[in-house]
DNA sequence: CGTCACCTTGAGTATTGTCAACTCGGGTGG
DNA sequence: CCACCCGAGTTGACAATACTCAAGGTGACG
C-alpha cells in the first residue's frame, strides 16, 4: 500500500504552480503580478524528485537551466585542477542552484549538483527565463539580485575560510544555516543537517576530524546539543561570540 | 608645463567613447551593434582618474552604479563582523567592479573599492543599465555572464584558500594574474603587481610574511625573478606544477 | 637626510591536518 | 534471526604548515 501513496505525493508535487507555492516570496520577485506568474509558470518544468545521491546536473553537461529547490537539499561541487572535489555550496528550499554556470565560456555546467536527501526541484530553462526577463523588468532585477547574493555569499565563505579559526568557521556556518532555516519558517534552533561532516569540512576548508571534534567540544561547552545530524543551538549568544572569536568576553563572564 | 599636459590627458580620457575603446571586446557584449554602443555610451560617465588610494565607492554608500576599469587597478574590501578588512578581489582594465552590490538588501554598496594606482573608470549607472538591458538582449546576457564569472572566480578563490597550501595559492594567484594580463594583450611573463604583499596575503588568507618568504623561495628555485612588485615568470612549467602541488614530479626530475 | 611605508628574514609556537584505531547503527544475506 | 559488513562519525597521538612576534633593510618622497 505504500507505492500508490508515493505516486500520489509525486503527482501532487508536479501539479503545483508558482502561484500557490509556499516558497514564492523567496524565489520570485516581490512585486510580480498574477499574469506574470502565469508566464513564469509556463516555462517551468517540475520533474520527479531526486533520490539521495541523485545528480541534478553534472559538470560538463550542456547548460540549459537553473533550478529552484522545492524541498530537500542540494550540494554543488566542482572538481579542482588536481582532481579533488570542492563543495562550493549548499542549497535549501527556495534557493536557486546553477547560477554559477550561466556564463561559463564552454556553455556547460561548471559544477555538479547532488541531492543530499530526497529533493524536489523546479527547472527554469535559461533561454526562456532570459527572454521573459527582457519583458518583465522586475524579473530581470530579481535575477540580478539573486546572482549578486550568490557573489556575496561566496565572498563570505572566502573570508570565513581565509581569515577565521576552525571554531569560528563552524559557529558561523551553523548560524548562517539557522538564519536560512528561519527564513523558510522552520525552527531556527533545532537544525537537521542534510550534509555529512565530510561535506561540511570540505566546504569550510577543514579536515572532517576537526569538524567532529569541534562539534563535540561545543556540546561539552553546552553551546550545542549534537546528536548525529541533529543539532540544537542551546546558547545562541555564546555561539555568536564564538563566531566572532570573542574568546575573552566569554572568559570574563565565566570568572565574574 | 606639466599641468596643462595632464589636463589634456584627462580630457582625452573623458572624451573617449566605447566605440573606440581598446577594451570594448572585454567589457561589452561581443555581438553588440554600433547604434547600441551609442546607447550605452550615452549612459556612461567618465570621471577624472582616481589617485592611488582613492576611494571609488565605500561600503554603506547608496548603490547607484557599477564601474568598468579603464586603466590602473582596483581592490575591493569588505569589513568583517569583527572589524577586520577582507580583500575580496582585484580588478584590472576591462573588468567590472561593483557587481556584488547589485542585490544588497540595504540598497548600499556591500564593499569598498580603492584604487591601487592611478586609475580611470567608466561609471555605468545601474538603473539605466538595467533599462537598456531590458531592450538589448545581448547586453542582458552579457551582464548575466559577467556576474556568473564573478561567482566562478570567487569559488576558485574559495577552493584556493580552503584546500591548498600557501605555495599553491601563490603560484595559482600569479598564473591567474598572468592570464588576465595576457587577455588584455600585456606581457604574460613580466607582471607588475599593483597590490602590496599585505593585500595579496589578505586576499589569499595568508600572513604577509608568508607571501614574502614564498616569493623569495620561488626566486631561489629560479621559478620567478622578483624585484619588489615586478615579478617575472622564469619557469612557467614549474610554476604550474607548484600550483597543482606536484612536488614529486619536480623531485623526480631533480635526481634524474 | 630623515621619515615612513613596504618588504624581508629569523626564531619559536600552535592550530590544524594526517594517520590510525575504534564505535555505532542500519541494511543485507546466509 | 543473527552475524556481518559498510559507511559515517568519534577520538587519540603526532607532525607540520603557516602564524606571531621581533628586528632589520630598502626605496620613495618631502
Amino acid at each position: 500500500m505504500e507505492i500508490p501513496r508515493r505516486h500520489n505525493l509525486i503527482r501532487a508535487l508536479r501539479q503545483t504552480h508558482c502561484s500557490d507555492c509556499a516558497l514564492n516570496p523567496v524565489c520570485l520577485p516581490p512585486a510580480i503580478e498574477d499574469g506574470e506568474i502565469q508566464q513564469l509558470d509556463d516555462i517551468i518544468s517540475r520533474n520527479r524528485p531526486l533520490a539521495r545521491g541523485g545528480v541534478l546536473f553534472h559538470e560538463g553537461m550542456p547548460f540549459d537551466a537553473v533550478f529552484a529547490v522545492r524541498s530537500g537539499a542540494i550540494k554543488t561541487c566542482s572538481s579542482t585542477p588536481t582532481g579533488e572535489e570542492q563543495v562550493t555550496g549548499f542549497y535549501l528550499p527556495g534557493e536557486i542552484v546553477g547560477l554559477d554556470s550561466i556564463g561559463n565560456p564552454s556553455g556547460n555546467y561548471g559544477s555538479t549538483a547532488i541531492a543530499l536527501e530526497t529533493t524536489a526541484v523546479c527547472a527554469l530553462p535559461f533561454d526562456a527565463l532570459q527572454d521573459l526577463a527582457g519583458k518583465l523588468p522586475s524579473l530581470q532585477h530579481h535575477l540580478f539580485r539573486l546572482m549578486s547574493s550568490e557573489i556575496r555569499a561566496d565572498q563570505q565563505i572566502m573570508q570565513l575560510v581565509g581569515r577565521r579559526t576552525a571554531d569560528e568557521r563552524i559557529a558561523t556556518f551553523l548560524l548562517t544555516l539557522s538564519a536560512r532555516y528561519k527564513r523558510r519558517h522552520l525552527s531556527e534552533n533545532h537544525l537537521h543537517l542534510p550534509m555529512s561532516r565530510s561535506d561540511i569540512a570540505n566546504h569550510l576548508g577543514l579536515a572532517l576530524e576537526t569538524v567532529s571534534r569541534i562539534l563535540t567540544r561545543f556540546q561539552n561547552m553546552e553551546v550545542l546539543k549534537v546528536n548525529g545530524r541533529d543539532v540544537e543551538i542551546a546558547n545562541r549568544q555564546r555561539l555568536m561570540e564564538l563566531a566572532n572569536g570573542d574568546q575573552e568576553i566569554a572568559a570574563c563572564n565565566s570568572h565574574a
